[in-house]
RNA sequence: GGAGAGAUGGCAGAGUGGUCGAAUGCGGCGGUCUUGAAAACCGUUGAGGCCUCGCGGUCUCCGGGGGUUCGAAUCCCUCUCUCUCCGCCA
């Protein structure tokens, strides 16, 4: 959520970044400050009354102590009509706010400048690539693979689950918990306190990071219990200190989390879903940054080093790229995404997401700090894959697939599996 | 799941219808004293909105929401959370 105030006097920098997001018109823009404006002289007016009501209650106490009631009773009188015109009033006053809150939540954020302008993926910038990405040659696809040697069940996943819900048997499972202690401890490494977050979020949390009301339908709800299955570790970790003031020496302050994720991924269907391009459920380690204003773009690119730096440890090449603003989303102001190189397949795969939502989660949590003249301030959040395991699955089994159909381990993962082949 | 108790400022803890945004203690900050520190003493110390260039004014907030009343931290309803006991359980 955006500060009306930024927006009253930056309207036409937040119409602009709208746009350029790709939303159709920027109409909402006026529509808030068109209410907030009534918002605001109607507050005004509502004050005046109940300073005067609180002025005359005041009255009143002081005459009922002293006894004089018939006095006391005029006042009552006169206070009751005032009571019934301020019913009115503050009845207004609450639906104004609230529909300016809610054409607030409606506003996204707006893009950094240093953002490409663009309206789709092909806009994107490449804005650097690692390695060379392999021929295929004789490679097969990751699915072929897994499914001669029984590692990966779909099937059965569908059965058990649904389409998008696979079981991991065997070496498979043990290579995915050895990418997952390796992130973990590699994060913890450079500063990242590792936490385990609950897996279901109430609405409140869902909101204070951004999936309600843009991105509800990416989630699984639990109605029974109003609870929401989390798409990524970002919801929780990052709601870890909602409503909060932290002291400014205490920052900045870095977590790690492994959780599985769940998203529906509606209207997702052909060969970009097939093996594990795309599921339900995923397993993925998250690092969400909770930094000083003036830092956060420095974060940013720390944080997309570092996630890089995995792919480099794996060998595995990638590129970078600079979303453009048109496939940026509805809270970053701006984004790296990672793509590692699957040989199989001969395409580039999505397995990290480096953002910075500058004050956008934290206005809306109410996340706050304390800088050095007691003054309180909005924070800046960010958060980045580091990684996301299934597509680095993907990748491994392609990019290590001996000639004789053997996977190679990767080398940092050799001492967490204690063999060389899968 | 059943029965009971509770939720107050950074923390502890008073306050049960009027002058309470809230005693007191601890903590924090500033000062006196000291070569320096501690102790002691004095002062100060919640958040948010609106108006204002500023001084300042004003409103809201005592777990969340709603209600009673001229007036609510205090009374009523409801939700959430915490604690104790019982039951169930990885």
């Amino acid at each position: 959520m955006l500060d009306v105030n930024y927006i009253r006097e930056h309207t036409n920098v937040v119409k602009q970044g709208m746009l350029n997001k790709g939303e159709k018109n920027s109409a909402v823009v006026d529509e808030v400050l068109e209410v907030d404006e009534k918002w605001r002289s109607m507050v005004q007016k509502v004050d005046e009354l109940r300073n005067e009501s609180n002025t005359k209650a005041k009255e009143i106490g002081n005459l009922m102590s002293k006894g004089k009631k018939e006095e006391a009773q005029k006042v009552i009188q006169h206070t009751s009509k005032l009571k019934e015109k301020l019913k009115g009033l503050e009845e207004e006053l609450r639906a104004l706010k609230s529909t300016r809150d809610d054409l607030l939540l409606r506003i996204p954020n707006v893009p950094h400048e240093s953002v490409p302008v663009g309206h789709s993926e092909e806009e994107n910038q490449v804005y650097h690539t690692w390695g060379e990405p392999y021929d295929k040659e004789w490679r097969k696809p990751h699915w072929e693979v897994v499914e001669e040697a029984g590692w990966i069940d779909f099937e059965r996943g569908a059965k058990v689950a649904g389409a998008g819900f696979p079981f991991y048997v065997g070496p498979i499972a043990l290579l995915q918990r050895a990418l997952i202690n390796y992130f973990l401890n590699k994060a913890t490494e450079h500063g990242f306190t590792e936490i385990q977050a609950p897996y279901f979020v109430n609405e409140d949390s869902a909101r204070g990071t951004g999936q309600i009301p843009d991105k509800e339908d990416m989630m699984y709800v639990i109605p029974r219990d109003e609870l929401f299955a989390i798409p990524t570790a970002e919801v929780p970790v990052t709601n870890f200190h909602r409503d909060e003031i932290v002291e400014e020496d205490q920052l900045p302050l870095f977590y790690v989390a492994y959780t599985p994720c769940w998203r529906r991924e509606a209207g997702s269907y052909g060969k970009d879903v097939r093996g594990l391009n795309r599921l339900h459920q995923f397993d993925k380690v998250e690092l969400v940054k909770i930094v000083h204003p003036d830092r956060a773009y420095d974060e940013l690119e720390s944080l997309r080093e570092y996630a890089e730096s995995l792919l480099q440890d794996l060998n595995l090449p990638y590129r970078t790229l600079l979303m453009c603003t048109g496939d940026m989303g509805f809270t970053q102001t701006k984004k790296y995404d990672l793509e590692v190189w699957s040989p199989g397949q001969s395409r580039w795969l999505e397995v990290s997401s480096c953002s910075n939502f500058g004050s956008f989660q934290a206005r809306r949590m109410q996340l706050r700090y304390r800088d050095e003249k007691g003054k309180i301030r909005i924070l800046h959040t960010l958060n980045g894959s580091g990684l996301a395991l299934p597509r680095v699955v993907a990748a491994i089994l392609e990019t290590y697939q001996q000639e004789d159909g053997q996977i190679k381990v990767p080398r940092v993962l050799q001492p967490f599996m204690g063999r060389e082949y899968l």
